[in-house]
RNA sequence: GCGGGUGUAGCUCAAUGGUAGAGCUUUUGCUUCCCAAGCAAGUGACGAGGGUUCGAUUCCCUUCACCCGCUCCA
């Protein structure tokens, strides 16, 4: 019998993880062959079936078994440009930025030369009070000409002007007191492109940063097309695109990413009841696809993004830290508020419930609380927690390891290998029988090479839930052995039950 | 973005200013009756570009990528 000397080492190496994903064909730089792109990752062939696993657990849970009204919708990509401005998106982050190289802190330019100017004021009326009136004067005189020079500088995009601007006037960073500057540069987080053919004529259009706007202008689609009534949901899976400008740890954070999110219209005035709900609702599904409690959390945002009225992620502890994993956000009425203002059309709901006074709630704009996972984290989150190195004593005293994917069984890539014995005595034909019922039920793996020790450990690299072994005794008793990967025990069951067992398994 | 580190086969490592060697893996065949067995044969690498040199994987420069710390994170 085998002794287990120490389960799991605690000791969960990030690199070794890494590693990993790339021998078992679970995770593959993006093109590798050209020595890679940076933040952008690949799925291989096994990464590619517990990503949809994933993506299909969340989905099932959001839009079949969930007891509240949510539909889901598959929004594209590719947005009209005005979406980004009502959202919020273009301003924000369109705007040039300079560093300075000693303190190394960042600064927009325009609230530099600002902070400038505001000084030179200052300093005047300063003087001014002290009856040097000549002084105030001279300073006031800067300080207007200074704003002058940056609005046109600004709005030739006149970059370089700028830094000049900056650097005559001896503008120094608040922090290191120095006047040492990087180049002026414009950071967007969006990536853009040109629609159309004819590139004079073509309108730039973005790669969307978030999968949220491709629902709130559905709104009015799918609430008059399904006839929804407050409160309903409406969720989506899909890629979004971030121009990061540091993007680490393997695909904690990627350029681009898969998002599944989930926006809630509610009433005006119940979204901290259903803030709270989700709050509770999300972390509860995490659980319930394996993630120890211990190893999340909530984390409250103290400062809030221009969207929300509350908001708190919940975090995972990956093998670098404390790291959010999903968003919980209170948008209130922002986004379909916004959206109505741009496209000039009236984006409201009719509510013919009756209020406390016995009257219909009447038109108003939905509040909306917002779920949003990130799929590749989640997929991080899963593989970090599966990865084991697992040693043991064997009964002769010498040590015996492997390297084990503990993968929720209904989550892993492939549930059941088929292993006969041998590859003779008809052991082959038998595996390839049961190889056909099961594969219709769920995904399974055959291999008839090499010992089936080596076999089983090939499974454990890659995760595969169970395996079953056909030996000669099969061929007398109709009776296999099925190995479970977790604990490696062995169990003698009849041919005909696998099926149904591994059914019953993987629920 | 700043600072530090790394880059040789799928993985782990070695050697060398004269174009690289091993173990594991993998492939084929034989053998093999339940946790990485054995035998035989085979595949497979100096991240990229430039410079110095008669000659560069090795020295220099640039670049790409990854890891760590700081920074940033709508």
């Amino acid at each position: 019998m085998i002794i287990f000397a120490d389960m799991a080492k605690e000791i969960n190496n990030f690199s070794e993880i890494i590693s990993h994903c790339k021998e078992y064909g679970y995770i593959f730089q993006s093109s590798e062959l050209y020595d890679g792109l940076a933040a952008v990752y690949d799925y291989g062939q096994m990464g590619a079936q517990l990503k949809k696993n994933l993506r299909d657990s969340w989905w099932k849970s959001m839009t079949q078994l969930n007891e509240n009204n949510i539909v889901g919708i598959d929004s594209a990509i590719f947005m009209h440009p005005t979406v980004w401005k009502a959202s919020g998106h273009v301003d924000s982050f369109s705007d040039p930025m300079i560093d300075n190289k000693d303190s190394n802190k960042r600064y927009r330019v325009d609230h530099l030369i600002e902070a400038f100017v505001e000084e030179q004021l200052a300093v005047g009326s300063g003087q001014r009070a002290l009856g040097n009136e000549a002084d105030a004067v001279k300073k006031e005189q800067l300080a207007k000409e200074v704003l002058a020079q940056m609005d046109a500088l600004l709005a030739a995009t006149d970059y370089a002007g700028l830094k000049t601007l900056i650097e005559t006037n001896n503008i120094k960073c608040s922090v290191s007191k120095t006047c040492n500057w990087t180049d002026i540069r414009e950071f967007n987080l969006m990536f853009n492109t040109k629609i159309g053919a004819v590139a004079d004529e073509a309108d730039t259009i973005y790669l969307r940063p978030e999968t949220a706007q491709g629902i709130f202008v559905n709104f009015l689609n799918v609430q008059k097309s399904g006839r929804m009534k407050i409160p309903f949901g409406i969720a989506q899976t899909g890629k979004a695109f971030r121009n990061e400008i540091v993007a680490r740890q393997f695909i904690f954070r990627m350029r681009e990413f898969e998002q599944m999110e989930m926006q809630f219209f509610v009433r005006p005035g119940s979204q901290k009841e259903w803030y709270e709900y989700w709050k509770t609702e999300r972390k509860k599904w995490h659980e319930s696809i394996g993630i120890p409690a211990e190893k999340l959390r909530y984390h409250n945002h103290i400062k809030l993004a221009h969207y929300a009225d509350m908001a708190l992620d919940i975090e995972f502890e990956f093998p670098f830290g404390w790291k959010e994993l999903e968003g919980i956000h209170s948008r209130t009425d922002f986004d379909l508020s916004q959206h109505a203002t741009f496209s000039k059309k009236k984006i409201q709901y009719f509510d013919n419930d009756l209020n406390p006074e016995g009257k219909p709630y009447g038109n108003y704009t939905p509040f909306v609380v917002e779920t949003s996972v990130g799929l590749d984290r989640l997929f991080l989150t899963v593989l970090s927690l599966a990865y084991q190195n697992e040693t043991w004593l064997k009964d002769d005293g010498t040590e015996d390891s492997r390297v084990v994917l503990k993968i929720p069984a209904k989550l892993a890539p492939t549930k059941l290998a088929i292993l006969p014995l041998l590859k003779k005595d008809g052991l082959p034909e038998i595996a390839n029988e049961l190889l056909k019922e099961c594969k219709q039920s769920f995904h399974c793996f055959y291999e008839e090479k090499d010992a089936i020790g080596k076999r089983y450990r090939r499974m454990d690299a890659i995760g595969t839930a169970f395996c079953v072994t056909i030996d000669h005794q099969t061929k007398e008793d109709n009776t296999v052995t099925i190995r479970y990967r977790d604990d490696m025990r062995q169990e003698r069951i009849a041919l005909h039950e696998v099926k149904n067992l591994i059914e019953k398994l993987i629920a």
